[in-house]
DNA sequence: GAAGTTAGTGTAGATTAGACACTAAGAAAT
DNA sequence: ATTTCTTAGTGTCTAATCTACACTAACTTC
C-alpha cells in the first residue's frame, strides 16, 4: 500500500433498444489479459494527460461504439481502493444513448456485442455494479426528462418512442394516454412524412429541438 | 505534457439552513499557498491510496466541519486537465446537508465560514462551478425525495421543515397545502414534545425511519 | 385581561392521471 | 374487387391531486 500506480479511467454504458429490448453494449476481455481474461466488461479506458474524463469518454465511445454526436452523461465515480487488483484506478462511469440506426456493425476485434438488460454475463471488476446504476439512473430519469428521445433516430413514430419507453421501464403502458401525454408536452412535432409498412401508414415525428436544448437536470446530459 | 503528477481529490459543498437561509461552508486559503493565497474555497483534500472518496468525503467532513453521521452523496466529477494550475487533480465533489444544531462552533485555524448562498465570494479553482452544480442537484432533488429533514434536527416543528423548503427552493409555500402533504406523505411522525416559545406551542415531528432507508435516487445517498 | 404572535385547520375549483374500445388506412391474399 | 390482416389513430369519464384562500386556537407578555 501507498506507493501503487494511480489511474483515472472512464467506462461507459452504452445503451441502445432494438426490438423492444433496453440493451447494452460489452466488450471480451483478451486472453492475454493477466486479469479477468476472456471475461465482459464495459468499455472503456484511460484518461489521457490532456483530456478531461468527458473528452476521453467521447473518445472511447468513437473507438469502441464508433458512434459520434450521441447522449452521453457522467453517472458516478467508483473509486474502491481495490477494485482493480493490479493497481489504482479510479473510475469515472458514463452513460451513452445511441439510437440502433447509428449502430456500427460488427467493428475489429474486440468483438463488442450487444446484450439485453437482464441476460448480461457476470462482468469484469465492478462493472456489474456500473451497469446496475445505469439502469437505475436511466429509469429514473426518463420520467422528468426527454432523454426518451435519444435512444430514436431523428424521425420516428409515437409507436416506437411508447416501445422505447416501455423497453427501458419495463413496463406498459397506454396507447392513447402515452399518445396524448407526448403531444401536449410539446416536445415532439408532426413532419409530413409517413412510416409505410404492410400496414396503416404512421406519420413520422420529430423531437422539438426548443432553442436552448440542456435538458432538465443536475448534471446536465451533453450532446458530444 | 504528459508526466505531471496526477491526484484524486474530494471538494465537499456543506450545507445547511439557519435563520431561513440556505448556507454553504467555505475555507480560507493561506496565504502561505502558492496558488489561490487568501481565497475561498471548498473545503477538500487529497484522497489517500487506502481509502475510497466517500471515506476521504467523510473524513474531510469531520475534520473541517466537526460532523459526523450526516447525509452525504456524490455529486459529480471534475477532471479539466488544467483546474488546477500546479498537477492534475480529479476531484470527486460532494455535498452534505448538516442540521445548524449539528454545527461546530468555530474550528481551528482555517477559519471555515458559512456563506449566505447568492452571497459567496469567488472561489478558488472551479469550486463556483462545483458550488451551482451542487444548488441545482439539491433544489432538483428536494422535489422528490426526502432529504429536507437532513437539513433539521431529530425533532422539528412543521413550520420549520417548511422554512428549509423555502430556503431551499428560494420560493413561498402555502402553509396548509404543505402542512397537508407532509403529514400525507407518511414520512413525519407526531411525537408528544412541544416546541414552546412566547407564543402557542408547536408540535414537534420526527422523521420515520420506515425501515429500509435509502431515500429514491440513482446514486442514493449515504448516512455515513 | 388585553395585545401580540405563531400554531393549526378545511373546502371548493381546476388540473392531472388512469382506465377503457372502437374506427381508419393500407397491404396481401383470394 | 372484396375480404382479411395488421398497425395507426382517436375521446370520455372517474378518481386523485394540486392550488388558492382566511379564520380560530393557544400561549406569553405587559
Amino acid at each position: 500500500m501507498g506507493d501503487r500506480r494511480l489511474g483515472i479511467a472512464v467506462d461507459i454504458v452504452i445503451f441502445t433498444v432494438v426490438d423492444g429490448r433496453l440493451r447494452v453494449l460489452l466488450t471480451k476481455r483478451p486472453s492475454s489479459h493477466d486479469i479477468y481474461p476472456d471475461e465482459w466488461a464495459l468499455p472503456g479506458g484511460f484518461v489521457s494527460a490532456d483530456e478531461s474524463a468527458g473528452a476521453a469518454a467521447k473518445r472511447e465511445l468513437a473507438e469502441k461504439a464508433g458512434v459520434e454526436g450521441v447522449y452521453l452523461e457522467q453517472l458516478y465515480t467508483f473509486s474502491a481502493p481495490e477494485r482493480d487488483p493490479r493497481s489504482r484506478v479510479v473510475s469515472i462511469a458514463y452513460y451513452a444513448l445511441v439510437s440502433p440506426d447509428r449502430l456500427a456493425t460488427d467493428r475489429g476485434s474486440r468483438e463488442p456485442r450487444w446484450f439485453d438488460i437482464g441476460d448480461t454475463p457476470p462482468l469484469a471488476f465492478d462493472h456489474d455494479e456500473i451497469l446496475t446504476t445505469a439502469v437505475e439512473r436511466i429509469r429514473g430519469k426518463l420520467d422528468y426528462t426527454p432523454i426518451g428521445f435519444q435512444l430514436l433516430p431523428p424521425r420516428f413514430t409515437l409507436t416506437e418512442l411508447q416501445k422505447v419507453y416501455e423497453a427501458v421501464l419495463a413496463t406498459e403502458i397506454d396507447k392513447r394516454n402515452f399518445r396524448s401525454r407526448v403531444l401536449k408536452s410539446g416536445l415532439v412535432r408532426a413532419t409530413d412524412e409517413r412510416r409505410t409498412g404492410k400496414h396503416r401508414p404512421a406519420v413520422l415525428y420529430e423531437f422539438v429541438t426548443s432553442g436552448g436544448e440542456p435538458p432538465y437536470g443536475p448534471s446536465p446530459g451533453l450532446f458530444v
